[in-house]
DNA sequence: GTGAAAGCGCTAACAC
DNA sequence: GTGTTAGCGCTTTCAC
């Protein structure tokens, strides 16, 4: 039997009201009942019943958390992290994984709410104006993390285009005359959220633009052939950037296999700076994902909003800076 | 305002047992009253509180898992996989991290049982009588994964001695005629439980005795220097087997650092066969960590025990397969 | 400084 | 087939 307040109470012969005094720190209670109510509390093991404060509450000390999976390392990081500042303003973590499934992910949001956690933060993967409406008519508030649902809601991600736009600019200076873009679509092309892959796309097209380089974009799910031809035509000097690491690393692959050499024949570029790449041949060049700063900010504004702030705004966007190492 | 069953019940003008057999498909009521509460409580997007329902059945279709971090790999995936298998049962999943530190891992456990999770899944980190005493009295089950608390305790784990025996096996088969074995500490020599490295070093030992091989062990966290003396030393065609890709990869980088190759002049094994091995020069050759069997059988076992199972018997430890590639 | 009692939203037992 | 009610363990208000 688990030991309640009740019986605490009866045990030590006070009232419960006394008991809460006691275990809470309230006032109003005679320094000797609250020491004698402590250490009996603690000789029997007393747990307080969260669930049942919670209920009394409303609050539940705990943020929940959307994710598509922790398979991949940028989540599994941004778990990570989003778990240590919760830790540290005394909350904690309930987490739901999507597994990329457009209604799984809806079914997370409703258990989340279900289970009255006090903010959510959500990498999401739905969008739209119905889906806009669900977030909004959540009892809890919503956080959206790297990728944004609608300018409206609340936000924390990092300046994917300025950075794009920016490494073209330094391929460009390194002397490449060509790049070819790589990023493959996540799943569902249509419905599902690209809002950030669209975002480095559209800064990687306007930089390129700009300065009159010319370019190759790669869409499709399975770019290794296409990669091969265009690349093998070396008409000009050619660097490949690519939409995140992964893609990056899968490239790097491919041409290792066919023989062609990084960055003596093609220059190679990722996006995200994944904690493995140091362990790569030739060490990738790429752009840094700052999870932990991206985790602190969208921590500190679904707590302000779980504070009662209704309008907390969305902070600026985070800079992501490049990391030069020896593929490009 | 959140919608509750008794608002419910007020708008359709029934009463709140009526409401709670139509949205839980209990049997006595008319189909026709059951369609229309349904139908209001779909429009008026009803939730069930979770927490409230929760305090009543005293169960909360959740599992608490406790692990170090989220930044290990293999903490990563084995959170994934345990998801997987819950949401597969229609279970949720509390997640709490320790961060390493012996005291921190239980609160996550206090909290957890506060919470009144049906179970707990840990990689423990603790050990010791009173440890095991703490666990004892918790009023929920608990299944140690991987690292194992007492024998007497419900665990699931691979067979790491038999593993490590046949990788030494494998290596001597090899040609090579002396190993260094590379096992860092983890962090609290002494108080921490490392029944699994301790295996691992067992099964090296015993195995390395029986053949007669020539072995040296390394169990200091800033290995390189030694590592480099002692490979450098040529006298005998060497083998570096590690207690985990994660050092065996820290080896990698400090041999080419050196110049020396691998496995021209030095063989290099790891142990768990995290998912980045395949994008290393050269691919390593390790042991692979069943991840996904551990976390489905890890469940399956607190599933049972959760369905009010006393004496649910562990299984037999899981086998180790070795993943040959070409580092050794 | 302490006790008594209401009530959070739900489920389950019982009454009709 | 439907309604009523107790009570899960806690916090909070009010009375003394």
């Amino acid at each position: 039997m688990r030991m309640t307040s009740k019986e605490l109470a009866r045990i030590c012969g006070v009232s419960i009201g006394t008991v809460d005094r006691a275990l809470n720190h309230r006032p109003g209670i005679k320094p000797e009942t609250k020491e004698r109510i402590l250490t009996v509390s603690r000789e029997l093991g007393y747990r307080p019943h969260l669930v049942a404060r919670s209920l009394r509450t409303g609050r539940t000390k705990t943020v929940g958390v959307v994710v598509y999976d922790l398979d991949n390392r940028f989540f599994a990081q941004l778990v990570n992290a989003v778990e240590r500042e919760a830790k540290g303003a005394g909350y904690f973590v309930y987490l739901t994984l999507s597994h990329h499934d457009l209604s799984n992910e809806r079914d997370c949001l409703e258990h989340l709410a279900g289970l009255n956690v006090d903010g959510i933060l959500i990498v999401p993967t739905n969008r739209g104006s119905e889906f806009i409406r669900f977030i909004r008519n959540l009892p809890v508030p919503v956080v959206a993390v790297g990728n944004r649902i609608s300018p409206a809601l609340p936000f924390v991600g990092i300046q994917d285009r300025e950075a794009m736009k920016h490494a073209v600019g330094f391929v460009a200076e390194k002397g490449y005359t060509r790049i070819v873009y790589v990023s493959p679509p996540l799943s569902y092309r249509g419905k599902e959220n690209i809002y950030e892959v669209e975002e480095r796309l559209g800064g990687f097209r306007e930089a390129v633009k700009e300065r009159g380089i010319t370019s190759v974009v790669l869409r499709e799910k399975h770019f290794a052939d296409t990669l091969l031809d265009v690349v093998g035509a070396k008409h000009a000097r050619t660097a490949v950037m690519c939409s995140s690491d992964i893609y990056a690393l899968q490239c790097l692959e491919h041409l290792s296999a066919r023989g062609i050499r990084v960055p003596e024949e093609v220059g190679l570029l990722g996006f995200d700076d994944i904690d493995i790449l140091k362990y790569v041949k030739p060490p990738l060049t790429t752009i840094s994902y700052p999870i932990n700063e991206m985790a602190r900010q969208a921590f500190l504004l679904i707590l302000r909003l779980m504070q009662g702030e209704t309008e907390a705004a969305s902070p600026p966007l985070i800079r992501a800076q490049m990391v030069v190492r020896e593929s490009v």
